[in-house]
DNA sequence: TCTGGGGTCCTAGGACCC
DNA sequence: TCTGGGGTCCTAGGACCC
């Protein structure tokens, strides 16, 4: 039997990476790129890492650090990662035809037909090179016989210094090593929750948990930690991986708000303006929505008594993607779960039920759909305005004008979008 | 004072059917 | 006086990922 060979590709502290592109000053510097102005670490130089800043972690924390070491932090600016991301995947399509975008950063390439000689350690460098130079961003490649060890392949190439970014591990005194130096919390699939039980049955390392019985595992764990058992023992599992993933399962929008909510009507603006968002984004898709989901919830970290989450999912009429029906049928969804008394954070919508906007059905005749067609042309011209003169030129009267909650995204912190405005450009002096 | 946003999948339990 | 069992679908919530 043919071993399936997998390789992963991962950018290297990827948002701090293509700040690095344009800003060369910033190549010695620690520099963390944090969710917003007083935000969570997203991603960290390595001398960031180093200076003990962990993943996620509250700027407050760490505040102190950043000002007496010096650390360059930033707000993202998610299209420039974009399109470096799509960069790096375009340079990576020379490798194999079986390529599967699993997020931003991440790559994995089937290369089990397409490989035939050479040597796979070479193999993995002339990946690394070729980013490095065509786009400039540095990356990680682990290869092995499964995407959950190519995975941890890959941890072990970050880590151990000595790989220099690129390991391989495809024979059994390999992989044993591999299983031997991966701590369970390591493995691509065992969160915080399944680490925690998995310690206290005497399981910490992935070697552990390879050597323990497939039946108990799927009993204890469930099925999907039987998938990730079987991955570890070298066995493909059967989680689809192919390029041809299912389309997008729901779209959403949600916001942490910086000043209390405790009025209706302070809900109702912001679901209002998660809608139009949600709208925008649905229609960009070509696709229209089944059902909306709001949620609304408090402080997560204030006492248990002042803490409520309010989620529910409603219907649409029928299916669309306008604008006007959505923030309807969200309205409608946010009366069931608004209690008063208590001073919500978080508002969300999600849309979900995503169907192709040539599939729409034409259940109503008359004056109805004559309707429809003049909302479709509508909206059309409003993502149209929008997309020209900037978000929020047209929008709900519910969604407020002069309201503190607008989309303001704070942009001094946020670097030039280089690559996608031409007068952002990078200017040479 | 301060603590992100956007996703997917699995499971348990209830409703309902035959 | 007794009160099956299997299957499916839906929903809420949890866990995980980047």
């Amino acid at each position: 039997m043919m071993q399936n060979l997998f390789v992963l590709v991962d950018c290297n502290n990827f948002y701090v990476s293509c700040e690095r592109v344009f800003e060369p000053r910033l190549q010695t510097r620690p520099v963390v790129v944090v969710s917003g102005v007083g935000g969570c670490a997203l991603a960290r130089s390595n001398e960031a890492k180093k200076l003990g800043i962990m993943m996620s972690q509250p700027y407050f924390e760490w505040e102190q650090v950043a000002v007496k070491n010096n650390i360059k932090v930033l707000t993202p600016n998610f299209s420039l990662y974009a399109d470096m991301s799509n960069r790096v995947m375009r340079s990576l399509t020379e490798f194999s035809e079986k390529r599967q975008v699993y997020s931003i950063d991440e790559c994995f390439l089937d290369i089990t037909y397409s490989y035939t000689e050479g040597n796979l350690f070479d193999f993995g460098s002339k990946i690394k090179q070729k980013i490095q130079k065509e786009v400039g961003i540095p990356v990680s490649v682990g290869i092995s016989i499964t995407k959950t060890l190519a995975k941890a392949t890959n941890e072990y190439a970050k880590v151990h210094i000595d790989c220099d970014d690129v390991a391989v591990a495809i024979h059994k005194d390999e992989i044993d090593d591999l299983l031997h130096k991966t701590t369970i919390e390591d493995v691509w699939g065992i969160g915080r929750q399944t680490a925690t039980k998995l310690h206290i049955s005497g399981i910490h390392t992935a070697h552990d948990f390879a050597n323990q019985n497939g039946e108990t595992i799927q009993k204890t764990y469930g099925g999907g930690f039987y998938d990730t058992w079987l991955e570890l023992r070298g066995t493909q599992s059967t989680r689809d991986i192919s390029e041809l993933r299912s389309p997008k399962r729901s779209i959403m929008h949600t916001r942490t708000y910086g000043e209390a909510l405790y009025l209706f009507d302070d809900l109702l603006s912001c679901v209002a303006s998660h809608a139009s968002e949600c709208g925008r984004r649905l229609r960009a898709r070509k696709l229209i929505a089944s059902f909306v989901t709001v949620f609304i919830k408090t402080n997560r970290f204030v006492d248990r008594d002042r803490r409520y989450t309010g989620e529910i999912t409603v219907g649409m009429q029928e299916p669309s993607s306008d604008t006007k029906e959505i923030s309807k049928t969200a309205i409608r969804a946010l009366r069931m779960i608004f209690k008063k008394g208590y001073i919500y954070k978080k508002v969300g919508l999600i849309l979900s039920g995503l169907i192709p906007e040539s599939e729409q059905q034409l259940s109503v005749i008359g004056h109805q759909s004559d309707k429809r067609g003049e909302n479709i042309r509508l909206m059309k011209a409003v993502d149209m305005l929008n997309d020209t003169y900037g978000h929020g030129t047209i929008r709900l009267a519910l969604e407020g004008m002069n309201s503190k909650r607008d989309h303001y995204q704070p942009s001094h912190l946020r670097s030039l979008r280089f690559t996608t405005r031409w007068d952002e450009i990078k200017q040479v002096k």
